[in-house]
DNA sequence: TTCTAAAGTGTCGCATAATGTAACTATATG
DNA sequence: CATATAGTTACATTATGCGACACTTTAGAA
């Protein structure tokens, strides 16, 4: 067991929080409540620590002096947050919410090691589509 | 977790000197409050202590008698500054803070093991382009 | 040396944002 | 229905960022 599976409706409150889902819980206290939430152009993707610390090690390989692969590592780390899970709920920083379109309900989708975060109208878009 | 994440809106006092965001300052602190700023075109870069000297390790590589490499050895430490947090605050050098065209406000993006300083023109620029 | 201006440093308080707690509502279970 | 669990809202508490100010140090000129 412990992968993120399935698809739930959830809601934000006024600070950008949300309870994360009972059955996500228990994968995500596994590793630790520290994780890192990171945008990827239409939603946002959840890592557990570990996972993002895989997702690291693949990155090591670029060249930060080489100007187009900065750029590359400036994409992925500029949009990303370290939080952690407090009483059972993750804090989504502005910026974040902001860029994944996110104001009071959200669609939290498991993807196995992560999981993702979308907006409705968007996940509804690409459900249709 | 100690790694440098995520965008933060900052200013300047009218000192030059910025608050190390609260998620930085503990990263920071791992490896003292000594740190090397450096200019990198149009940003500055922020190393910590150990991270710095890492890549001194890796640059330590280049031929020294080779005219392109010294070059490059050379942009790379004669617009270094090293400097250390105090209070929780950075003091940005005047010469670097014209360098990075730096004013009253300031971006700081996280790059996981060091971070990136812009001046918000110049980071829009590149973030829209 | 002594004076003066500029640059660097520490601290405090306020406004805002982040966080914890608890009470309340909804949903499921038997 | 009664109970338990999950989800939501609301409010109290705490932390953070930032400006203001005072003090210290440095550098240069007289």
């Amino acid at each position: 067991m412990s992968s993120f599976l399935g698809t739930y409706n959830i809601s934000l409150d006024e600070k950008g929080r949300f309870n994360v889902p009972a059955k996500f819980r228990g994968t995500l206290e596994q590793s630790g409540p520290q994780l890192v939430v990171c945008a990827m152009e239409p939603f946002l993707v959840v890592f557990p620590q570990k996972e993002w610390a895989l997702n690291e090690e693949k990155l090591s390989s670029l060249n930060a002096f080489d100007i187009e692969d900065r750029t590359r590592l400036r994409e992925f780390y500029s949009r990303a947050t370290d939080c952690e899970m407090k009483s059972g709920k993750i804090l989504l920083p502005l910026n974040l919410r902001e860029i994944a379109g996110l104001k009071k309900e959200a669609v939290l989708v498991g993807m196995s090691k992560t999981f993702e975060i979308w907006s409705p109208d968007r996940w509804d878009k690409q459900e249709g589509g």
